[in-house]
DNA sequence: TCAATTATTGACCAGTCGGTCAAATACATA
DNA sequence: TATGTATTTGACCGACTGGTCAATAATTGA
């Protein structure tokens, strides 16, 4: 019937993520979001809307692409148990800041702090996504898989006290983020790793 | 010899710390500045320099108020002993959540997201600042106060494991810092709290 | 009282901000 | 091939950005 769209507007977000992801709110400019995607201002509005829509849709994408891949290695048990899955997760941390010098952070984290208290659109997301990372590892925590349980000496959590730990572990992975932002030295966001893990297999 | 200036400086880089606090770096304008210091731009350049300069001076005098509050807190053994401590530093945090609707967080925190990964002044305060932190943390788990030590049962900690634990609890701190920012549930800091505290009383 | 020195003031700057729009363009259908 | 429709384009907008500066005012020591 019309002209088609010349380009693919998934691909075009997912470069789109990665300035807001690295600059923030504020800090992005049209100017940038032009340079990284290619296309012209009226384009990105026609096909989006404002700033504020792009910054959500962003946010959105990468709730739904790294947020998830997060909920997905701490729920599946191909990953070793629990505590292993647990692990893991803090050492991508520590992954991103010693081989890529990553200081992108979690864009999640991220946006908790430069928009969600001034912009209800950024709350709903960040705290939704906060909301299925606890709950993922609220799972982790209460499973007990009975052919492991002897070899791998997790001790089984009650419900309760399974919901303490997993708020605690979540602190304990924000935390990390932000110390790695900040640059403190990597032994300190080791320490921290460690002294979850002996915590989770005392 | 000259005039005098009219305004104390201090006093001044006391309001416009709130407002960077607030809106953080990129968030905050010249408008914003004189409208809560009430002097104008010229006055401001000539008395401190340029945005930058004023943000560093508004972060170093939170650092040296704020954060050296929550350090003398950590030290202080007038404030109970360390679990108590390090409890009631948690439990500011809730506490300024739920009483004042405070949304601001730690002024260190948002800048060590915001700022410090592009601009060196800000992330050696912050690098410096979480530095004392940690410091205060773990002066407070390795003590050990042998008329206490029966009544309380703080079990006593090894220097290594004073060092991994005080990183695990910075990490919980700015987390919780980072969820009250993002808009959790009280329930979820509330439970992230109790475990820190059983964990250290275990 | 006068000179020297510093602070205050507000007008001013170029550049950039987010956002709009009408004209040109390209496609699918008829 | 003609027509209707959606996309692309780049010029354009007013408002605001961080920052400058020359004129004016206030103070102290001489």
């Amino acid at each position: 019937m019309a002209r088609p769209r010349a380009f693919d507007k998934d691909a075009v977000i997912a470069v789109i993520k990665n300035v807001f992801w690295e600059k923030g709110f504020e800090g992005t400019s049209y100017t940038d979001l032009i340079a990284a995607s290619g296309l012209h201002k009226g384009s990105l509005y026609q096909a989006f809307g404002d700033k504020r829509a792009l910054y959500l849709r962003a946010l959105a994408d990468y709730d739904a692409m790294e947020v998830e891949a997060g909920v997905s290695l701490l729920i599946n048990p191909d990953n070793g148990n629990a505590v292993e899955r647990i692990e893991a997760l803090l050492e991508a941390v520590i992954t991103a800041v010693r081989n890529h010098k990553d200081r992108r952070g979690c864009f999640l984290c991220n946006a908790a702090i430069d928009q969600a208290p001034v912009d209800p659109g950024t709350e709903e997301i960040v705290t939704l996504g906060l909301g299925r990372m606890h709950h993922a590892i609220e799972m982790a925590l209460s499973e007990v898989d009975p052919s492991r349980q002897h070899k791998n000496r997790i001790p089984s959590r009650s419900a309760p006290a399974a919901k303490n730990t997993a708020s605690q572990i979540m602190a304990c992975y924000f935390g990390m983020r932000v110390m790695a932002k900040a640059g403190v030295p990597l032994s300190m966001l080791e320490q921290a790793r460690d002294a979850i893990i002996i915590q989770l297999k005392g």
